[in-house]
DNA sequence: GTTATTGCAAAGAGTTTGCATCTCC
DNA sequence: GGAGATGCAAACTCTTTGCAATAAC
């Protein structure tokens, strides 16, 4: 099912238990869990999964580029497991929930070169703000 | 010289030494600083301010609206004055250096309907990811 | 058998808070 | 004079680290 251990074993990723749950447990669209929530739901399926090992997967996986860190307005960093898919994020100011969009267009293409300042410009993030339906204002 | 002081004074903030002293050292073009960048600068001028002050004072700005957070991948958000001349951030990979720019078009423009989810679409960041003239590779 | 990974517990960075004191309007 | 801001220190959240025990290849 999950094409994302396919490819970390082809990697020649040494696999344990604890990091197929870690693996696992990040699979699928839309998913953009908290290290904590991560920790919470593989010590569901995997009890003695510790805190240290759910940080250090997550951090190689980042490493190896299969999952992105991404830096919400709140505290904790969220893990997105869809790299491989090219995608931005909409996030509802009200609860925080996240969920993927591809927007029209290429934004790094907006961005004249004389606004480059002499950078090399390789990559752009957008992150859209919202109220999703259930935190939006009842009329 | 600080557009920042005037507004707040507008709005009746209460001016105190500390919210002066904070005010001033935010104020500027491609300024972001961290929480604790502040508070150094601050205390250069005014060696009694505190910590939980700096930490206050900042929030109260972006309560106002008159400063934005700028969660970066690393640790300490960063605080820009600028929230009042619409612009997004070009960040440098390498040592984090944040330049302010200004893309054409309108990337809101760019999500359509079918991709709002039922969300009230409000706003959007968009962050450029690249290497400063320093930090890149010299061939 | 080696080497990499795990778990534990403690430390670290960044931020928030409770409360008595002080200051602006 | 009174509402509101300050400073201090402790608490809190999220993340990282050192190291001995353990499991993968």
């Amino acid at each position: 099912m999950s094409d994302l251990l396919e490819r970390l074993r082809g990697r020649g990723w040494r696999m344990t238990a604890q990091r197929r749950v870690v693996a696992e447990v990040l699979d699928g669209e839309h998913v953009h869990l908290t290290a904590d929530e991560v920790l919470a739901r593989a010590t569901a399926r995997l009890p003695e999964i510790s805190r240290a090992t759910v940080y250090n997967t997550l951090g190689e996986l980042v490493s190896l580029g299969e999952v992105l860190e991404v830096a919400t307005d709140g505290r904790a960093k969220r893990y997105d497991p869809n790299a491989h898919r090219p995608h931005h994020h909409l996030i509802c100011s009200g609860c925080g929930t996240i969920r993927d969009v591809r927007p029209t267009g290429d934004p790094l293409a907006d961005l004249p070169a004389s606004e480059h300042f002499g950078f090399t410009v390789s990559g752009v993030e957008v992150t859209y703000r919202g109220l999703c339906p259930t935190c939006a204002p009842t009329p």
